[in-house]
DNA sequence: CTGTTAGCGCTTTCAT
DNA sequence: ATGAAAGCGCTAACAG
């Protein structure tokens, strides 16, 4: 049978000294001699005791290593996206580094309030689909930063997304081509379908519509207009929404003879679609996707995409949350013009 | 500027009534009318309590909803492979469901010894690389569970790797064919080599272990020996070193003409290796993978694997986990002959 | 450099 | 059905 576990009182006790020099020995090695801080760590080993209850240091210190990473979506959802798990490897390389821990919360969770009281911060990847927890984040204290999204008040790190939109966009885009639109999360609907004139979703700032902007000002530039009925919404960027969307794109008649897609998901799925039904690529079609994932390199022919450095947003996003900077971070991106334009 | 935040002493005193009430009143619903209880969160409401403090929870009843997930590796590396962000997601679907957290925790860690007072139980996805977690993991007393690996008197949910691995060979080889293995952690290297004479590092329950004895019980039955040396060890399910060493197969003379993949990852780097170099599979060369991820199926030629359900596997553990089961759990896998053989 | 002590904010008997 | 009081295990003033 396991013992209980000893307390720091238990120990103070049984080594004979106060609770403070214990307490001391763990957390403030300047206030007692090294040699008396060695001997007690040694006891302590010796009889068992690993150190005091983290639980009750949380309490009384009000810290617990802890850090939230709030998503946009679910975690099943999130973890399988390719974008998603580069970003969360770029926050787990800095938080271990760091000796923090890293608890995964969805964004479509009721409220934060269960965790908001021991987690030492939040990182917010995305504007959680549960719109309430972004104003649970701003009326909370704990520090907080966001991730392609704002919310008023907090540091953020971002991309120029209008103005890599407008440049791959720019590039692909010629004078009397026939442009269609694959879009992410521009409407409020949970299928994939035509934008029309439905309302679009989120704030101005929201990285989709930013987007939008880019891709129309490239267009319109060229002399090119796309009618809301040549933009499709998806409301995630998963396999198979997106290949929906793919499908209706590639039966449209006139069908376009250049897609820009707000992920490389999306795209990727967007060419297979179009190579298996014989299309020749780029020559019938032009494709151009968003983010650079790896996948998106690797395929024949490979992607013209706008590469964003995944990783490093989320090391910089974890730094700037553990070191409070409050300033906004703009990050840079760069054209892959791959083999599909 | 934001106030203190309010504690349940405070609210009690405003309200005029007792700490007690205000406590049960959140927590324990029978023990007051329903029409007081109304009342009294409803007042909370107004002032803007939003419930007792967590990490005074945390402290007092001993419990804190958090669920570790232990990997057997850095968090950075296991978000990104495809199989282990599957078993991420059938884990956070119960706990979530269940109104757990999720903290994810690396394999690499020093130790467990920093969370092990506050979280609520253990998940251990895959033997972790620092043996001591392991150790660790026994001698606490919360409640644990393994998958993929065994440590002794935890509950375990596995498939049985051993009769898996015989079945997809037994599928491959045909007498008189020249089998090479990709394994996966065979031995102590961080680095893509042959295994010669190394020694096998792992228990004997290791899933490498056993699939191995599956392969080789299958071919021995096919009077198909397999030297040492024609069986690699790659230190992770990773696209890099698995190109390394699908490279050294494919340039070996006399080249193999069959190749039993110990995951779809390394199967799939060996895949588009061989098309580079302009082989035909399966004429030239058979192939077959372990685990089932969606992109085997996608590829052109698919894939011939062993699935297995990784999100089942998650939701199991999960569930196992929180429902306190000791029993171990043998899941079922199924073969994919796919377009490889 | 070490010990005493007052909480961190809450839950839960135990009386009432 | 409610209230008073004793801790959960620890840390940080402060006094010595």
């Amino acid at each position: 049978m396991k013992k209980d576990k000893l307390t720091l009182k238990d120990v103070a006790l049984r080594l004979g000294v106060s609770t403070a020099t214990i307490s001391n020995a763990f957390n403030r090695p300047d206030q007692l001699s090294a040699a008396r801080r060695e001997d007690i760590l040694a006891q302590c080993e010796k009889i068992g005791y690993t150190g005091p209850n983290k639980a009750a240091q949380i309490l009384r210190k009000g810290r617990s290593n802890i850090v939230a990473l709030v998503l946009a979506d679910s975690i099943a959802y999130t973890v399988s996206d390719p974008v998603a798990s580069t970003f969360i490897k770029g926050v787990s390389k800095v938080l271990q580094q760091q000796g923090k821990h890293l608890l995964l919360y969805a964004g479509d969770s009721a409220s934060i309030l269960d965790v908001v009281d021991f987690v030492d911060g939040f990182i917010c990847y995305g504007a959680p689909k549960n719109h309430k927890l972004a104003q649970e984040i701003v009326q909370q204290s704990k520090p907080a930063i966001t991730v392609d999204f704002n919310i008023e008040g907090l540091p953020s790190v971002n991309i120029d997304n209008e103005q890599a939109a407008y440049e791959i966009a720019n590039q692909a885009v010629k004078g009397g081509d026939h442009v269609a639109i694959l879009g992410l999360r521009l409407i409020d609907s949970p299928t994939t379908c035509r934008v029309y004139d439905s309302p679009l979703i989120g704030s101005d700032s929201s990285i989709s519509h930013r987007r939008l902007d880019g891709y129309l000002r490239a267009c319109s530039e060229k002399g090119v207009n796309i009618d809301s009925d040549w933009i499709w919404h998806i409301p995630e960027s998963d396999r198979n929404f997106a290949k929906q969307a793919a499908k209706e794109v590639l039966h449209s008649h006139p069908r376009p003879n250049t897609v820009l897609c707000m992920s490389d998901i999306i795209a990727l799925e967007l060419l297979q679609c179009a190579l298996t039904e014989g299309l020749e690529v780029p020559q019938d079609l032009k494709i151009t996707g968003f983010d650079g994932i790896e996948e998106a390199e690797r395929t024949r022919p490979n992607l013209s995409t706008v590469c964003q450095s995944s990783v490093q947003k989320g090391e910089i996003a974890a730094t700037a949350l553990l070191d409070a900077t409050q300033d906004d971070t703009l990050l840079s991106f760069e054209l892959k013009l791959g083999e599909t334009l």
